[in-house]
DNA sequence: TAGAAACCTTAAAGCCACTCGAAGGTCAAG
DNA sequence: CTTGACCTTCGAGTGGCTTTAAGGTTTCTA
């Protein structure tokens, strides 16, 4: 048959295995070349192959990415030994940093939906003066700025 | 006096707008380069200078960054007369989109949130065995990969 | 047996909103 | 005339991908 991608004995191509796992070709490559996935594509025709437990690898990650966590943390997470004590503290350790990552998030993003609800509530549209444009150019000339130290923005991937 | 940031009857320096603007001297520059700001450096010796609106202008992006606002957001909502009917047509939608995509994050986080606390609840430390590797992989073996369509992932910069 | 179709390969660039570093120009005070 | 505090441009790095270009391999079919 033609143009559906085999599989044989050795496992799964690339196109297989981004199926099965719900990560997309390229992006198996990129975590290959970050080290999240063992090298591939020494045999006979340099095509990279998969197994089963790969593939389990791979939706791994991909669950551990659904959860906004960044590659890093992922890495920490991987190839944890679950009846190794010390593996159980790295996985509570990482696990509790991301959590608080998740809530500081979570808390900007509740104060921010306020004051925009609070911004958009100021404007109907009835009357002819923008309060809106008027309500943000005056914030601007109101807000001191206090701290030149930028804020931490979280940790940018949450 | 030397070293001090001199303010002239030109305007200020990028160094002293940076500091009444709160944006720094290279993201002012890089706004510049973005078109949120006007082209500077044509004087005598190449310094750009600002004066007390560019300073206000500089605020206005910043608050609007602030509130999360893509760079194409915050251009859409500059240079508007509050006082013309479209214009605030212009503010209002901006600003529904933009509420719209910072509720969607609020969902995603607040359901992260109570998927991770979940988790961690799992493991106290005081079994040999790791409950929260040994769920993370039963996951990864559960989740039936349903679609191949990416999750739009809200609007990135929420 | 040739060619088409469907897969695979690598390398590089693009995305966003910046930050940082290098290498050098300008300007005022001592 | 040196010091040092500012300024300049340019290029690369960040994270986690996606997309594109240019080409190699495999398999089926006419």
């Amino acid at each position: 048959m033609s143009g559906i991608n085999p599989q044989t004995v050795q496992g799964y191509q690339i196109g297989l295995a981004a199926q099965h796992s719900g990560v997309s070709a390229a992006n198996i490559r990129y975590y290959e070349k970050e080290k999240l996935i063992a090298q591939r594509g020494t045999g006979a025709n340099s095509y990279r192959m998969y197994s089963d437990s790969d593939i389990h690898q791979l939706r791994f990650i991909r669950l551990l990415r659904s959860m906004d966590m960044s590659l890093d943390e992922v890495r920490a997470l991987l190839n944890l030994d679950l009846r190794k004590k010390t593996d159980c503290h790295t996985a509570r350790n990482t696990l509790d940093a991301h959590i608080g990552h998740v809530r500081e998030r979570l808390t900007e993003l509740r104060r921010l939906e306020k004051d925009l609800t609070a911004l958009r509530a100021r404007c109907d549209g009835s009357d002819p003066q923008c309060h809106i444009i008027e309500a943000l150019h005056q914030q601007a000339d109101a807000a001191t700025v206090k701290v030149l130290a930028k804020k931490a923005k979280s940790h940018a991937h949450v």
